[in-house]
DNA sequence: CTTGACCCTCCAGTGACTGTAAGGATCAGA
DNA sequence: TCTGATCCTTACAGTCACTGGAGGGTCAAG
């Protein structure tokens, strides 16, 4: 199977399963004569995990791991468990970011008039971080 | 000032200072005889207005659009208003993409016994979406 | 025989920094 | 005055996970 087809079926790139390979997460495919990679059904189901592994936001490295679990069989579903329960740490501690930052940000928008007038909260607040026109406190004594 | 107090008061390394002048995001500040940068209280007063953006999760793109309405005082608070809210957009199309990500891994990760047994749903459900052991269903045909 | 769709490699760019190297300047203490 | 610590400077490489483009080779159809 050619690249083209194989990035057709995983949803993948040709480019990023190129990439993939170059960054050592796949075995080199086998190449034909005219040097064309040529992919079986073992490394497109690789691909496929690769993927949806991806989508689901694990790094390249935690699908590295990932994939070398999935082929030992001597595993433990321990180590598995593990590596995805500290994703949604992971994942959880970036929502909370985004959701702290969605608040404020909302929050300053609220108190815009939103018009053609230059008078504006959000403007103020990131000035600021305070009232408006409070003038900021520097942590330190100012020097020179 | 030098550098490492503005550093020091505004929360950015040194080094990040420098980036955001490199980047033309902030005006060259005067440079003493050793060649050292020499900053005034405008501009520190600019970088924590950009340190505050950052913060928020405005791309530095965006600063640099908030950063020229803020010195222009001809501007109308919907301009800024309306740059807000599109990032609130993003914010919470993020959102909604990683807890989307994390319902999936957290049903997965329920479902795995997480002991010293091979037998891992997670792994099961990145190979295939299905049923472990199911070969996956290319979308075209596969193609040699 | 030409056209266009593939495929190949290699290099550069993205965003927003951070690290490192290699050097010059300044300052406090011995 | 020397020494060492700490600052400052520039310049380039590395991060992550790709993506784009240049400049070619290959292949099937018309």
């Amino acid at each position: 199977m050619n690249i083209g087809t194989v990035a057709e079926i995983t949803g993948l790139s040709a480019k990023t399963i190129r990439y993939y390979e170059s960054v050592g997460l796949m075995p080199q495919p086998a190449r034909r004569a005219n040097n064309y990679r040529d992919y079986g059904t073992a490394e497109v189901e690789t691909l496929r995990f690769v993927q949806r592994s991806r989508r689901l936001g694990f790094s390249l490295e935690d699908v590295a791991n990932l994939l070398a679990l999935w082929q030992n069989k001597e595993r433990s579903s321990a180590d598995v468990k593990s590596l995805a329960l500290r994703h949604v740490t992971e994942i959880e501690r970036r929502i909370r970011e985004l959701e702290a930052m969605r608040s404020v940000v909302i929050d300053l928008a609220e108190r815009c008039h939103g018009d053609d007038r230059p008078e504006c909260p959000i403007l103020e607040g990131l000035a600021a971080g305070g009232a408006p026109g409070t003038a900021p406190k520097p942590r330190g004594a100012a020097k020179e």
